[in-house]
DNA sequence: AAACTGAACGCAAACGCTTGCGCAACAGCG
DNA sequence: CGCTGTTGCGCAAGCGTTTGCGTTCAGTTT
């Protein structure tokens, strides 16, 4: 039915070893008896089965991606980008969409990663727990976004310098009502909404401008979150003159929003973003960019290097550079008569 | 070092025959020993070898999913709906990104999913040749966007309709000099471009209105290839009045283009896309809405259900609805002076 | 009481590779 | 011309499961 390696080795009047040997370019195979191998091999459309060869060998030559929210542009991005470093690195990638805590739950318990992978690339930190349960698979662990943790290659940002320069930048222009449209952890407990959180706190303390907890609402990282977050802080009985949304995409739900209320941006309301989305352009959103594609890329080179030297430490964390974008959705505050 | 199946058997003083049985629910086990055996094994933190399962029973629980660009919104959105369905049905996705040719041929001449797979679904319909090769596979395959193929499940849209209502809005509107930013097919062989284009050229002439040749651009399915063709539709002698884009990604590029131009939408220009893209809404963007992470759901059902009954034929191709969706960029066109 | 069930379980043979080891054959050396 | 290396290849023992078949044994039927 489907060809082996012993029909191969068959047709080529060789043993399987030798095919074995050949195909994988390992030594002790002769130039003249490769090629022949190799001619018969492609001739009967041998593929090597994948589960007897790992299950000999011990080597899966697959790598286990768990990511949240493919769908969404971050996390897709990042994912396109590591998977096309591992691919060409000639390893395939499992896939597992942790999005919904059913998901979650599912591939913790069930693990079904264990025995199946090289490595695992986490597109976000997971929590101690479930990190702990990663290392337990025994093999390399890299991961995107969030803090370090002990064991994990992460590859990040710096978070609070990035939402500094964004709120830095609103203070600069003249505002004192700052907004901010947060994303809250959730079921995901990473740090990045924490530090984006403690940077827009420490800008303006330092600008001696006082929190008012009701400039801050929760726009849980998606557009339609940001569109009520926005909705909102607009509800509040002072308003603020310019929000700090912590990602592009609750960004834009506060374009929506503040369209909907007959809001010009940005005469009436400055918005600042975060990320750099393909899309931010579109709308002249001012953002702070970060190399997204580049992290999955970097990511994936750092878990390929563990893999090829065992012995080398976890590379620890990388920090990748940021960049405020000025476009046009910020502004200085509109001058107003006395309250 | 991993705990194994015999570990296991020993622990729980059977066979390891009888482990196998009862953790997968096989008769033969009484239920006695199979709960004995089941804590047993959740005490050891056991989970079976897939390479060695698999090399044994042949069934792999593993789908492969090809699909270009997972960076992109359309693309990303179905894999994620569909690697929802497979994972809750208990199966791993092995994912092959075929955005650059290179990893495409890679993919077709090394086959990487040969026995290593139980179906495949690919989010994109290959061309003749390469579905020659997933056929060649043996196993269950589905397809989402684009026409019917011999051996594949696919689920689609009807493009003409969609596309057809998109051209017809404008015509109706009362424009005359109504542009199209096209997707060329590119190195994937896909109707969906060829269908779009059809269905524009139909309502044109069904309108009495001829066709100009230089009213179309190619917008290469991104952001910014919809941003240059718009651009190139601008420079020309007459420009058009409204533009017909195949996606959203397109329209929101050809919209940054306008916005450059100091062109005001829907006022100077018209635009209509296609997808209605999760953030279509916020630019407020006209376009025939599909649903795309339906698509990607019900091709893996579809994919799962053949599994299930593999003597059952594959269901041909099923087709959603499509909707078009009035938003704030289409307008009838300035009435204008003698020309 | 003997013969016949069926359920519950163990044995052992696959599944298709990888790899340590052994064995020719042959080259180079004194 | 014997000796030691080296090279090229085959043998066979795994790797951790699944599964057809055989065995045991308690319970039922004649």
């Amino acid at each position: 039915m489907t060809v082996s390696i012993t029909d191969v080795a068959r047709a080529a009047g060789v043993s399987a070893s030798t095919v074995s040997r050949a195909l994988r370019g390992r030594p002790g195979v002769s130039d003249e008896v490769r090629t022949q191998i190799t001619a018969v091999a492609a001739e009967l459309g041998y593929t090597a089965s994948r589960s007897a060869s790992s299950l000999a060998s011990g080597r899966t030559y697959t790598i286990g991606v768990v990511a949240p929210y493919i769908g969404r542009w971050f996390f897709g991005t990042v994912l396109d980008a590591a998977e096309q470093v591992f691919s060409a690195a000639g390893y395939d990638v499992l896939l597992y969409n942790l999005g919904s805590s059913e998901a979650r739950k599912r591939f913790f318990t069930k693990m079904p990663v264990r025995k199946r992978v090289d490595a695992v690339l986490s597109l976000l930190i997971p929590d101690e727990e479930e990190s702990a349960a990663l290392r337990s698979l025994g093999v390399p662990l890299a991961s995107t976004v969030g803090g370090a943790r002990p064991g994990f290659t992460v590859v990040g940002i710096d978070d609070r310098a990035g939402a500094e320069s964004a709120v830095r930048h609103l203070v600069n222009l003249g505002h004192r009502r700052i907004g901010m449209i947060a994303g809250a952890s959730g079921p995901l407990h990473w740090t990045t909404p924490i530090d984006r959180r403690a940077a827009y706190l420490h800008v303006l303390a330092e600008a001696g401008i006082e929190h008012d907890p009701a400039l801050v609402a929760d726009g849980d990282y998606t557009v339609d979150g940001g569109e009520r977050a926005m909705t909102e802080l607009l509800a509040t009985s002072r308003p603020p003159t310019a929000v700090f949304a912590q990602s592009d995409e609750m960004a834009m739900g506060a374009l929506r929003a503040l369209r909907r209320h007959r809001l010009r941006v940005p005469e009436d309301v400055s918005v600042v973003g975060f990320d750099d989305h393909e899309l931010a352009d579109v709308v002249g959103l001012t953002t702070v960019a970060q190399p997204v594609a580049g992290q999955g890329a970097e990511a994936a080179r750092l878990l390929l290097r563990q893999l090829d030297e065992p012995d080398s430490a976890p590379a620890g964390r990388v920090e990748m550079p940021i960049r405020l974008v000025l476009r046009d959705t910020t502004a200085p505050p509109r001058p107003r008569g006395p309250q």
